[in-house]
DNA sequence: GTAGAAGTTGACGCCGCGTCAACGTCAAGC
DNA sequence: GCTTGACGTTGACGCGGCGTCAACTTCTAC
């Protein structure tokens, strides 16, 4: 795959001025540049381009765009592109709602009748339906992740890799015996993965289910608990369903 | 209805700032002002302000907002307000399509899969999306239609506005004798108040009747026809029902 | 050999506010 | 009445994400 960056242009609809930006701030350089000066694009970038223009469709300024989108650690790559799909999601229902306030409003007007002022307005507070969206996009959730992966260091980060595979592994081993998720060894477990979660995230009472049922939901991360042996995302799932209880937010 | 600016801010969710800056270019000007300098804001700006929002979530670049929530005909604004209500699901529909471009892609890079880079793209580019984009909010939707108004000049507007009252009271008087909304003398008054409308928008088959009703439904169009004798609105609204027919669309 | 299309690198400009500074005004508590 | 703190006011500057010239190079076609 070899496209110049008209080429990149017409299929991605970006204008070839924003490429060479991009290129000029580091976000996106070609894949090669001919002897001409030429840029040249392949499929890895449009890969990375991809996921540029989604964060970017979600307002996400530039700068921690590019430091999601060179997240090197796959796993957290994943984590953050199923996030980020979540957040396409919640504009689609976003507009909606504006939509519907919208249509509301001009029908009550047509009929003269009056509104309560909070109607009017329902959905176009972006901090009531995108919670949290500095702490998710700002500091906290990338910047603050990478950075404390970096600041394990190899060493640290084999190690954080090899409590995941442990937990799993002693989770998976509870599964085989159908074992109770809200029994004290799951608990103790969740307890753990809580905590090597939060390496890059503390998820809070709301937030740590999703991501429980995230690990059934999605074949990815199913893929990664069940290896260890079947059943082990769903009793995660369920020992986060219990855990969760007691955490705050 | 008094709300000072923070309540407003509070209310929709956008900053004081934006509020101040939107008196600062006469986008918005409170209600009245106290004789301390503090912004007080009634219930018809909390309307103005929503349609504000509502194009700004369109990305209508504010000055063109302006000329739109400027239009001091209703007819216009309605009609625009139904075509702001359909783009907010247009842009709705674009997430989604995101949403699933972006699973899509997720999905089959787990596969190991390839994907055709136009699929890898579907949904991005706005002009595809949002057809004729410019168009609609730019030359020819608003500013057209303001343009053709200025066009007219003085003298022109003059004659615009006569020729609306002179289909308004003959209305009225075929009105007063229970004339038959399809007969030959309502119809030609219905051609002609089709062609007053269409200086700055030729509604269709489905848009005018939806006008049509609007005449009767919204309190001040009703009173504009009504003002020259107890029907007219409605009387209006049936004859379009008929002419409306033969429109194409 | 030359014209035209499309690329390149600066450089400046613009919109929609965020943000800071300096100051005025109000209600509550002493 | 005086202070204090919350909240308002008016400038002014800054900035992100490109659009938009300008001046130039390079490739392709005839």
């Amino acid at each position: 795959m070899d496209l110049d960056i008209s080429a990149v242009a017409r299929l991605t609809g970006v204008t070839s001025r924003t490429l060479r930006h991009y290129d000029a701030i580091g976000l996106l350089s070609p894949a090669w540049t001919g002897h001409d000066g030429r840029r040249h694009y392949g499929d890895a970038e449009l890969l990375r381009l991809q996921h540029i223009l989604v964060l970017r469709e979600l307002e996400v300024p530039l700068e921690t765009v590019a430091s999601i989108v060179d997240t090197d650690d796959p796993a957290l790559t994943a984590a953050l592109m199923r996030d980020h799909h979540i957040a396409l999601l919640t504009r689609r229902d976003r507009f909606a709602a504006l939509a519907e306030t919208v249509e509301r409003t001009v029908t009550r007007l047509e009929k003269g009748l009056p509104m309560s002022t909070d109607d009017m307005f329902e959905g176009f507070d972006h901090s009531r339906y995108e919670p949290e969206a500095r702490e998710r996009w700002g500091d906290l959730a990338v910047e603050g992740s990478n950075a404390a992966w970096k600041w394990l260091g190899a060493e640290g980060q084999r190690a954080h890799l090899a409590e995941h595979e442990a937990i799993a592994g002693a989770l998976a081993r509870l599964a085989a015996e159908d074992a109770d998720p809200s029994g004290e060894e799951v608990q103790a477990l969740v307890a753990r993965h809580h905590a090597w979660v939060s390496l890059f995230w503390t998820p809070g009472r709301d937030a740590y289910p999703g991501l429980g049922r995230m690990y059934v939901d999605d074949p990815r991360f199913r893929a990664t608990y069940d290896k260890h042996g079947d059943g082990t995302a769903e009793l995660l799932r369920d020992g986060i369903e219990v855990f969760a209880r007691g955490l705050p937010d």
